[in-house]
DNA sequence: GTTGACACCGTACCACGGTACGGCGGTTAG
DNA sequence: CTAACCGCCGTACCGTGGTACGGTGTCAAC
């Protein structure tokens, strides 16, 4: 195991001297403790890898809470796999979000490069009209006093702790249209309050069984 | 063509009335004069649309800075469609970037949620070892002194102005393994300095490619 | 013609993710 | 022995993207 002093440690992991102690006190990675009888601190491997794990994740779109949360759920030897599970399905709903959006994206400034005449008039630009007509929609869909917002009960398999009825009812308020989601443990049952044209209950339905469980909306 | 007080248009584009206002003083929406003889101003559709465009962009990814020039460019009738393109192409680039980080993010996810028995020891889980092998790998790649530095010439084709030539570095320096890129548009051509390893001459190749260039590398 | 509700505007404040700086101390090479 | 450099630490400051607040103006309805 390498031992390395705090700059050299920044080096390696590629950041700033400052940016090492500033995680240090955000409580990112440990401050290792000085060596008895005085000298400087001593960084090992570890928290190099620890610092480029924070970057990695960092850049991936996680938030420095988010990741101390992750780095925590490893450390601490109490916590059971459940609890992580819950984290990472609240995670990869997330994940799939931006996912898509980055798509969209993606594809939006596919179709413009692909229709750039190499030059000539902005007016011939399809992106900004893209993106137009992109915002267009939005607002058509989430003009007010036009929705028929209903409460739809869903029956739901696979929930094995309250954290993941929480876990559902992130799943299910992250899909647009939805106004409200309740999910309980107790129960087996989420109740939704949606926009019946934006989320369907098909949406609904799928958007619960991407985080790996069985949605099933109950009959009237 | 429609008129509203701030207040409404802020509802209208889903926003708080300090943003609108925080907006105008960004420069991203003109504030509209005060009509003669006083009275409220008066916000119109096109700026409501303008606004929501501002949050679906943001929400995709770009800044506000980068937002303000996609409107200024739209707004400049000397701008022509290759320096939009130029942006789209770099923005691409990024954006095909974080989807590649965020894919492997949400396999690493997978493979936890789909291993987690629901319960038990942390250490079975595998999205947190995922990400840091992935550090890892970004570790040994970015070590130095050991990989074997290489220029390669890359002949390219699609380039229609300098600003082309700047996105092909772009493209080839978010390739991991460059060190540096320059391209050239008089001589069609770009010069890479790269870790032969880490960056195969098909990957630079791959890369300029996506951004719907078409490099072949110069035989020696 | 008074009472609310907004509009308007400047300024202050917030969280986030850092970066910079200044002062002290220890060590190391010349 | 002394200069130069780094470690160490606290505190200040930065840009980004807003939000909040307080005072004054304006309007509209009762």
């Amino acid at each position: 195991m390498k031992q390395f002093t705090i700059s050299r440690a920044a080096k390696a992991a590629n950041v700033n001297v400052e940016t090492v102690r500033f995680y240090e006190r955000k409580g990112l990675i440990q401050q290792p403790p000085k060596p008895e009888g005085g000298g400087l601190r001593e960084y090992d491997d570890e928290t190099v890898s620890r610092i480029r794990f924070v970057r990695q994740a960092q850049e991936i779109g996680f938030s420095l809470r988010e990741i101390a949360e992750l780095l925590s759920l490893r450390a601490d030897p109490k916590a059971d796999c459940g609890d992580v599970c819950v984290r990472a399905i609240d995670k990869r709903a997330e994940v799939q979000t931006k996912l898509l959006q980055l798509e969209q994206m993606r594809d939006a400034l596919d179709e413009l490069i692909a229709s750039c005449p190499g030059g000539g008039d902005v007016k011939a630009c399809t992106i900004l009209d893209a993106m137009q007509r992109n915002a267009e929609i939005q607002k058509t869909t989430s003009r007010k006093g036009q929705q028929k917002m209903k409460t739809t009960i869903l029956n739901i398999e696979g929930m094995h702790c309250g954290g993941c009825a929480r876990s559902v009812e992130k799943l299910l308020s992250q899909v647009a249209g939805v106004e409200k989601a309740d999910a309980s443990f107790d129960e087996r049952q989420a109740r939704v309050l949606h926009d019946q044209d934006t989320a369907s209950i098909a949406r609904l339905e799928e958007a619960v069984n991407k985080g790996g469980f069985t949605a099933k909306a109950a009959e009237a």
